[in-house]
DNA sequence: ACGATACCAGACAGACCTGTCTACCCTCGT
DNA sequence: ACGAGGGTAGACAGGTCTGTCTGGTATCGT
């Protein structure tokens, strides 16, 4: 643990990184309140003054840790969207990947909206992230429901969102991992009927 | 319960229900963790013991606010849906209700998700409370397909949740009341599907 | 009248929080 | 060779948190 990786050549990865990698699953995990800073040094094995040099305060770690996420999340959703050939089934294939996520062990909820109702301030990094990442999310989906050829894409993509959002509450407060599957069963009576 | 009047000779709400009635108001309004003790005895104007000799601990006044909430919830559903006259009516009108709930102004999202999202414990009061609160809207959900005369309504219950779900976390994220119809109109889809 | 009960006001302990600061160390590029 | 930059370790300040405890007050049933 104290030890560098065993074979990799490269040097060790920087403060900056190894604090965002430990606040990314401590934050995840427990919640941006309950983790408190010392946690984070402490598993990044990091000084105290490499944090606050690096991000300054608090909440930009959140912030970074939140796009972060929001970085990944976009990476994998685009690139689990590349097996499908067709518009329909990228479309749809957006619920795949939310299954493939939600059956993932750690898996606890969307961390925006976690994140979202532990915060206090109202215009603070949280929710500047939160937005811009259900603006991309709305923004998918409505580029996807156009190529498939849907005559109102907005209109679909607001209906899929609601799909979307309740099976990620689903899976998490249910610990049910078929919440996304059964998402995508309504998903697809919604394209069905919005195509043509 | 019609309330203490302003102007009755009634005495005072005891210590336990202003506090109760305090938790209410600040743990939905800014979350439990960051409500502290001195804040709720301030505004419910009480001592502090007064409070630990009611609730014994910060944890179990949060299962108390939880389970009013449960409680207040359940009356205003039953209240809500006496209003329509036929099993289809009724079926879709948990949609209604939601969609006056996510309209009030401090609509801030499912108090059981966000309390969950801010709780460490595993086993503790608040997932016990939020699982009871989600096992009782899913009987809900399937009593009223079975009565609107459905086929499988476990199954249809199963996604009207998602859909339930989903459009409070989109009025919540994207203050959008408009969720809710939104996710009514869905529900009448697969309502339609699903009967005879 | 009297004791029980419920309550209020606030000091206090001990833990934990964020954020600052000093002091030292190691490894580069030049 | 050497200085600068990036990093470590940890003390410290000033708050806030939960929970306990003492002591005083008001209201009730009997």
């Amino acid at each position: 643990m104290s030890a560098a990786s065993p074979s990799a050549p490269a040097k060790r990865a920087t403060a900056r990184e190894r604090l965002l990698a430990a606040a990314d699953e401590l934050f995840y995990a427990e919640g941006v309140h309950t983790v408190g800073i010392d946690r984070i040094i402490e598993r990044a094995g990091v000084a105290k003054a490499s944090l606050y040099s690096s991000f300054g305060s608090k909440e930009e770690l959140v912030r970074a840790y939140l796009e972060g996420r929001h970085e990944i999340r976009r990476k994998r959703l685009l690139a689990g969207l590349e097996r499908f050939d067709n518009p329909r089934d990228r479309l749809l294939g957006v619920f795949d990947v939310l299954g493939e996520l939600t059956a993932t062990p750690g898996f606890r909820g969307c961390a925006f909206y976690n994140a979202s109702a532990e915060s206090v301030a109202a215009g603070g990094a949280v929710e500047q992230v939160s937005n811009a990442n259900r603006a991309w999310t709305r923004g998918l989906f409505t580029q996807l429901a156009e190529d498939a050829g849907v005559a109102d894409a907005p209109a679909l993509a607001d209906q899929l969102m609601i799909l979307y959002d309740g099976a990620s509450v689903g899976a998490r407060m249910d610990k049910n991992a078929g919440a996304a599957s059964l998402a995508r069963l309504v998903a697809t009576r919604l394209v069905d009927a919005a195509e043509k």
